[in-house]
DNA sequence: CAAATTTTGTTGCTTTTGTCAAGCAATTTT
DNA sequence: AAAATTGCTTGACAAAAGCAACAAAATTTG
């Protein structure tokens, strides 16, 4: 397989990928929160503990919007924001309890929909497709920091 | 591997390859056309000759949007638009000259993140990719009426 | 066939999303 | 302690996307 063939395959993939994604997002555009607002629940969610730069190091907004999200979302009390002792710069950002319930709803709508994907498939082929996507992931990921928030 | 896992790992990749493209995409904008633009293009180009309506049943943006997309693209003479005698609601689309070079310099682009990305990988890795790929896209994509359009 | 309905596309208006630049306070560097 | 950097915020603005109302043509149907 020669190099063109290989990028032409992958910009098949995405293609057809970004569509299928597409459909994910409007999944949770149905639940009141953007998909950057959920992956911001996501992340606080699984770190406990953050700050917008440790946001941002995975998500690379531009840094006044990001600030902006976060006041959405503790305006909404999902999240709270406390100026750290150590360094009076940064603001240790938490989940609230509410912010918990929403993140594990959101998470819940995202499963689902995946499952209504993998759904079409015969059962063998959905192991085979989880298989897959881990192989590519390592491929892809595997020394990147990024991988440990999954 | 029971569902539960399969949906796990699928939701992985997708955040991690949802950031990939993100950047993949970032190469597009660098170039006065938005990604959605370059998808239209892309698409005009494949399909020679085209409605708003077949656009859009593989986008599926909002109908105004599309209409005022095209309406800039061909500002832009990037395409021409033309009322089918057949059926006066009904204007075919087409690309200009310029409108081809325009979208071939967006797929020499396209291409040269992608082989960016690839670039990092050792060259039998890199065919293996393609191979997975294809694979997936054979799984989740392949009586869909979208992949003739790859 | 004529009225009702549907399809295709357009426009005005609004909201959402994202960018840029300036700025402040705290920290680190020199 | 002055200068530079970091973390975050704000105002102003631009781009992207969605909604609703509409017109013209085609299709359906009574």
């Amino acid at each position: 397989m020669d190099e063109m063939e290989i990028i032409h395959t992958i910009r098949a993939f995405n293609r057809n990928y970004v569509r299928s994604i597409g459909l994910l997002e409007k999944t949770m555009l149905n639940s009141d929160y953007s998909l950057t607002e959920s992956q911001i629940l996501f992340i606080v969610h699984q770190q406990k503990k953050t700050t917008a730069t440790d946001i941002n190091k995975i998500l690379n907004l531009d840094e006044g919007y990001l600030s902006r999200i976060i006041k959405k979302l503790i305006s909404k009390s999902l999240l709270t924001k406390k100026q750290s002792p150590v360094d009076k710069r940064c603001y240790e950002i938490m989940m609230t309890k509410k912010g918990i319930k929403v993140q594990e709803k959101l998470d819940q709508l995202s499963t689902e929909s995946v499952r209504r994907v993998i759904s079409t498939l015969a059962v063998e082929d959905r192991t085979e497709l989880a298989l897959l996507f881990n192989r590519i992931m390592n491929m892809l990921y595997k020394d990147k920091s990024t991988s440990s928030i999954n």
